[in-house]
This record gives structure tokens, C-alpha cells and sequence, in this order.
DNA sequence: GGCGCCTAGTCACTTTTTTTACTATGCAAC
DNA sequence: GTTGCATAGTAAAAAAAGTGACTAGGCGCC
């Protein structure tokens, strides 16, 4: 019940197939929501029956037909109805830093190793999601997007996107370098 | 599978009962993990049925019985076995960045309330957190600590924490601030 | 002296999530 | 010419997580 919302915020504005959906989740709804392509599968058949979604089946030629996903007139409803509830509270769930918190018990080559591909993980999603920031805001300044863009929500939930894995970054090489100290 | 992870980096370093594992997940793990009173209650018969955990009866005059848990030796090999595994990547779940990305659907004044209360729960959260650090340091300066203090794991599980909180608290400020000036 | 919160749980039920394994086609590289 | 990757999904089962209600004594407060 709460997979849906996000996946009504995020076909809101643009329409998909649930192939469509699942990369989109990947790469930077993953940000402010996680999803595996069956959850979002399951969940879209769920959303269609409830009228929440329609779906119209795009032929291809040279690949799979796909049914392309759009919000109903009672989605907007329930999207809206959703952003008057009180949100829940976040839940993280971060196996590396379970790992840390026992660093004293671990093997530490390996969570060293682990650090480091977060590292690189949290770079690479970095990346990506400059690149969307820069993509949402086109010509304009910050400032100028602020005062007159349209797509304030997408650049405030990427913006946070960008600080978290900055912050991840920052945090690695910090716990790099005590490890690096700590068990040379 | 996941959750007895964190349990076991839990209880570690200072045995509990599930009541007050329930407050430590409550006011510290849920830092790196969440989880329900309930979910960790069966976790802890699980494990203990499993032998990663013994539970000593303490008998109380003026409360219930509690059931105190420690880790036994076959805990600690399964703790440092996943410390060698591949650490999943990173689940966030946060309603209210669903919300901020459907801004421009959205009830407006209830998002921005929702902002809010999220400012300040991330201050008190920053404010516990950065309690716990001081007693994990002492009366030592982060430098002396990192080279000599012998809880480097929650110290960093907890840096990790407050630059989180500290992030949430600034860009909460900022969508606030967007709101104010698009949304008048 | 009644209300509500704290301690310390248990039980039953429901929902959600994850896992594993399938079906197909097309394209590029080797 | 087959291996591997991308597209575009489906199905079933198992595991994990979450919700709500209940027990029961003690404490403080007004």
C-alpha cells in the first residue's frame, strides 16, 4: 500500500511500461524509494485493477509489445490523498553499516573492501544524478530555476539524493582512513 | 535473514532484553536499521532456538521478568562470517520525499507541515546521537580517539548518523524555503 | 481515584518483500 | 554459431515485516 504512492508519484508526469519503471527505480527513485521490477509488476496489475492506472499496449516490431502505464483522474486522487497523510518515518536498511557497527568482531579486509565499493557506488550515483539535476534545470542558474522552474519537486528529492551519496563519500573515505590507522 | 545481523551487532558489546533492544533500535540502531518490537521479539526466539543467543531470566520485584540475551560463540562466527559477505546495497523508504517529488499534485500546506515535523524529529535525533558520541569519546578529542579508543564501529555507524540528520535538517530548510517563495 | 505512560512482553493476522525460475526476441561481439 | 546482454515481461512460493489487540503491575500527577 505504500509501494503504490511512489510509484504514482513517479508515473505522474511520465508514463511508462513497467520495464520503464523498474529502470527508473533503479537509477533515481532508488533515492527516496527502493523496488524490485516484480514488486513493481505486481503492484501495477494491483493499481490498474483499482482503476488507479490504465494501460494501453504499445506493438513493437523488433522487440516485446509493452503496455504503457498512465495515472487515472482516481490516482491523481489517491496521490493527492497521500500527500495529505502524515508521512511514516524513513526506514533505512544498510547492511555496510551493520558491518561497521561490528567492526570490532569483523573481518576487516573485507569491510574495508565493502567501503570501498560503496565508495564507488555512491560516485556513480552521483553522477547520475547531477546529470538529472543538470537535465531538470536545462539553462538556468539554481537561483533562476527556483524562482520560475516547474519541476520544483523532482529537483528538491534529487538535491537530497546528492547529498546523501556526497555524504556517503565523505563518511567512506572517513572510515577508510581510521581503518587505514586503526588496522594497517 | 538480514535483521539478525543487526541483532547480533547489537548485542554484541552489551547484552539486553528485547524491551530494551526495542528502545536501542528505537533511539540508535535506527540509524542503519529499523525494525518493530514485535519483528525482533521473534527474531530473538529464533536465534536463541538456533543458538546464536542465550537468555538468562532475571527476576524483578517491581516489574516483569525479563528475559536477558547475550550472544554465544556460534553468534559471534555468524556475525564475523557476514561481516565477510557482500553487504546488500543501502533500502531507503521515505514517504516524504514521495511526497516532495509529487509537489506539483500535492496538498501543499499538509507537505509542508510534513516538512516540518521531519525538521524537527532529524534535530532531535541529531541531539541524541551526538549525546551517544560524546559518552563513546569521553573526555578525548576525535583525534585522540581515533587513534587509540577501542569503539571505532558505533563511532563511525554514529558519524554516519548525524551527517544524515545534519543533511535532513538543511534540506528541509531549504524545501521550506522553496515552498515559501513558490507557494506563498 | 482515575488517566495515562513505562516496563516487559505475547498472540494472531495480514501485508509486503524477496527469491527463484521461467518465456521470448534481437543485437553485437568474438 | 554461441555467449552474453538488453528488452519485456509472468508465476509461485517462501520469508520477512508490519498491524492491532491483549496482559499486568507500578508510578506519578492532578
Amino acid at each position: 500500500m505504500a509501494l503504490r504512492n511512489a510509484v504514482l508519484a513517479a508515473l505522474i508526469d511520465r508514463e511508462s511500461s513497467g520495464y520503464d519503471l523498474a529502470k527508473r527505480f533503479r537509477v533515481s527513485v532508488a533515492n527516496f524509494w527502493t523496488s524490485t521490477p516484480q514488486q513493481l509488476y505486481r503492484e501495477l496489475e494491483k493499481m490498474e485493477a483499482e482503476g488507479l492506472l490504465t494501460a494501453r499496449v504499445v506493438k513493437q516490431e523488433k522487440r516485446p509489445d509493452k503496455r504503457i502505464f498512465s495515472v487515472t483522474l482516481s490516482g491523481r486522487d489517491a496521490l493527492r490523498a497521500f500527500t495529505q497523510q502524515d508521512p511514516k518515518p524513513t526506514t533505512v536498511r544498510d547492511e555496510l553499516l551493520v558491518q561497521v557497527e561490528a567492526l570490532a568482531h569483523a573481518d576487516v579486509p573485507s569491510v574495508r573492501e565493502s567501503i570501498r565499493a560503496r565508495i564507488e557506488q555512491s560516485r556513480q550515483r552521483l553522477d547520475a544524478y547531477e546529470k538529472l539535476l543538470a537535465e531538470i534545470l536545462g539553462p538556468r542558474s539554481h537561483e533562476e530555476f527556483l524562482a520560475t522552474g516547474n519541476r520544483i519537486g523532482p529537483y528538491l528529492t534529487l538535491s537530497r539524493g546528492i547529498s546523501f551519496e556526497r555524504e556517503n563519500i565523505t563518511w567512506g573515505e572517513l572510515a577508510l582512513s581510521v581503518l587505514a590507522r586503526r588496522y594497517p
